[in-house]
DNA sequence: GTATGGATGTTCT
DNA sequence: GAACATCCATACT
């Protein structure tokens, strides 16, 4: 049993385990599309919440869509951090937005986690959101923040260690990846900066975004 | 299923 | 004032 057991393949790689920062890529859209399939776990005082991510956004260098586009400010200083790194803010006063920094220190992009499929700690989700439809819980970016109750506090952490917030491993070929223009934004509105999971239930928006 | 409008806090003109 | 990487309730097809 030596030899067989020598070759198999460590398996560390679950979605506890977090992502190895050298193994992230470096640049915002491939990040964009690695992060799909991947987790977000949370450690909050009841228990482990987690969801798979089945959407995201890339917000590249020189976006005019990017909450960078005009420099570093006291809110977006985050998004400059190296990658894998939270950058938290509130959207329309009313919503808590996640995003994965990305690239290397002193460049400004980001990818936006905009909706998750619940893994673990679903009970605990229903009563963040104070609801029960399982689609409903995690499907937008408010709405994932409500449910793992994500605010302004973690914003900077980093999420390539076990801590309060990290990214965890998840399927290395979750399926077929869509791609369309992003939502809810005026500016650089043409670009195919969206990313999601075909078959997945829980990705957000309106389909007719969608494109081949 | 789609469309619309209000609530809400922070940032920037 | 205006804009905003949103959500929800409500109205309608």
């Amino acid at each position: 049993m030596g030899r067989a057991a020598a070759l198999k393949p460590s398996r560390p790689k679950h979605r506890h385990s977090p992502l190895a920062r050298a193994e992230l890529p470096t640049d915002t859209v491939s990040l964009a599309r690695y992060l799909i399939g991947k987790t977000v776990v949370r450690r909050l005082p009841e228990g482990v919440v987690s969801g798979r991510i089945v959407e995201t956004e890339a917000y590249i260098v020189g976006d005019a869509a990017g909450h960078a586009y005009r420099g570093m400010t006291p809110r977006n200083r985050s998004l400059f951090l190296e990658r894998g790194h939270a950058y938290v803010y509130l959207a329309y006063g009313t919503s808590w937005m996640l995003n994965v920094s990305s690239e290397t220190t002193g460049i400004g992009t980001g990818v936006l986690i905009r909706a998750l499929e619940p893994l673990e700690g679903i009970p605990i989700m229903r009563l963040n959101r104070g609801i029960e439809r399982l689609g409903d819980l995690a499907r937008g970016p408010g709405r994932l923040t409500a449910a793992l109750r994500v605010d302004r506090g973690l914003d900077g952490i980093d999420l390539c260690r076990r801590g309060p917030l990290w990214l965890g491993w998840g399927d290395d070929e979750p399926g077929e990846i869509g791609r369309s223009i992003r939502i809810g934004i005026a500016r650089e509105a043409h670009r195919l900066l969206r990313f999601y999971l075909c078959a997945s239930p829980f990705v957000s928006g309106p389909r007719r975004l969608n494109v081949p």
